[in-house]
DNA sequence: CACCATGTTCCTTG
DNA sequence: CCAAGGAACATGGT
C-alpha cells in the first residue's frame, strides 16, 4: 500500500493512537524488516521510548520517540515497500501471516505487516535527505515542480516516480496525473513547456488530495483481512460497497474506454513498469 | 509454468 | 561524477 496517498491516509490514522504511548519491546519474527540491525539492538533503540509524533515526509512514515520529558530524541522512519501495511491490534492476538515487527504498547500491539517484504525500519532521518519536495505542501508552487523538473531528457513518467525530484507519486498516481495534465508519458521532460508544467503542477496536486479525500472517506480496516483494491485495504463486508470502479482513469486500465474520449486505454512498459495512457488524451 | 504486482537500491553502461 | 536503465530483492495472485 505504498504510495503518498495511502502512507497519508496511515499516518492520520495511526497518529491520535500512537501518540503518547510507550513502547515496552518489541518482536521482530521477520529480521530483514530491521536490517541492519539485530533485532537485539534495535530493542534496545526502540524499549522504553514514548512516540512523540507520527507524521510523514514522502512516502516514509516518521516516528519521533523521546525518553522523559524532553523532545524527541531519536527518530525511526517506516516505510511500507509495496505491500506494508501498519495497524494496532489488542495484546495477544493471533500472529498473522507475514507479521514482520510487533511493537507491544501495553494495552495494545503496534503491528508492521509486509507479505514481500520491501518494506522497513530505519533508525535515521538518511533516506529523507534525497527527497524532493512535498507536492501536497502549501509552499509548493508550480514554478518549484518545473525547477524541479528541469531540462532532464528522461522521460516525463519515470521522472515524475523518482522520489529526488518529487517525493510520493509512484507507479500510479505518475500516471493518473499525466493523463489528467493531457502530457503523454514518454514525451522528454524537457519538451514539457510551461504551460503543461503548470497543468502537471496541479493534476498532481489533484490526484493526490482526491485519493486522500477518499482514502479517508472509506472507512478502512487497516487490520482487517487485507482486500486490496490496489491502493487501501478494506474489510470483508464492505470491499465490494467502498470499493469505487472510477478509483483510477487509466491505471490498469488498458483496453477499457478513456474517460474522457471513448478510446481504448493504452497500456506499455517504461523503465521496467506499466505505463498506462489514452493516446488520444495525452500528447 | 509464465507473467504480473502500489518500491528502493545497487550495478552497469554511456 | 552524472544520467538512465535494468536486475535484484521475496512472495502471492492470476
Amino acid at each position: 500500500m505504498p504510495e503518498l496517498p495511502e502512507v497519508e491516509v496511515l499516518v492520520r490514522h495511526l497518529a491520535p493512537r500512537l501518540e503518547g504511548r510507550t513502547i515496552r519491546s518489541v518482536a521482530v519474527p521477520r529480521r530483514r524488516a530491521i536490517e541492519p540491525w539485530t533485532p537485539r539492538k534495535f530493542g534496545a533503540y526502540v524499549r522504553g521510548t514514548r512516540i512523540m509524533a507520527v507524521t510523514r515526509r514522502g512516502k516514509y512514515l516518521r516516528f519521533d520517540l523521546g525518553r522523559g520529558a524532553g523532545p524527541s530524541e531519536c527518530v525511526l522512519l517506516g516505510h511500507l515497500g509495496m505491500t506494508g501495511r501498519m495497524y494496532l491490534r489488542p495484546v495477544g492476538g493471533a500472529l498473522a501471516p507475514h507479521v514482520s515487527v510487533v511493537f507491544d504498547l501495553g494495552e495494545v500491539e503496534w503491528v508492521f505487516e509486509d507479505a514481500r517484504q520491501f518494506g522497513g525500519f530505519f533508525g535515521n532521518d538518511r533516506p529523507l535527505r534525497h527527497l524532493g519536495p512535498e507536492p501536497l505542501s502549501e509552499g509548493f508552487a508550480a514554478e518549484d515542480l518545473s525547477a524541479c523538473l528541469g531540462a532532464s531528457r528522461q522521460p516525463i513518467k519515470p521522472r515524475l516516480m523518482d522520489q529526488s525530484v518529487v517525493a510520493g507519486l509512484g507507479n500510479i498516481y505518475a500516471s493518473e496525473a499525466l493523463h489528467d495534465a493531457g502530457i503523454a508519458p514518454d514525451r522528454e521532460t524537457r519538451s514539457v513547456d510551461r504551460e503543461e508544467r503548470v497543468r502537471l503542477w496541479g493534476a498532481i496536486r489533484e490526484v493526490l488530495s482526491e485519493a486522500v479525500r477518499l482514502g479517508e472517506a472509506a472507512s478502512l480496516d487497516f487490520a482487517g483481512d487485507g482486500i486490496r483494491d490496489g491502493l487501501f485495504y478494506y474489510g470483508r463486508a464492505s470491499a465490494a460497497a467502498e470499493a469505487p470502479e472510477e478509483r483510477f482513469r487509466v491505471y490498469d486500465r488498458a483496453g477499457r474506454p478513456c474517460y474522457r474520449c471513448g478510446r481504448p486505454i493504452e497500456r506499455f512498459v517504461q523503465t521496467g513498469r506499466s505505463t498506462f495512457c489514452c493516446r488520444a488524451c495525452q500528447r
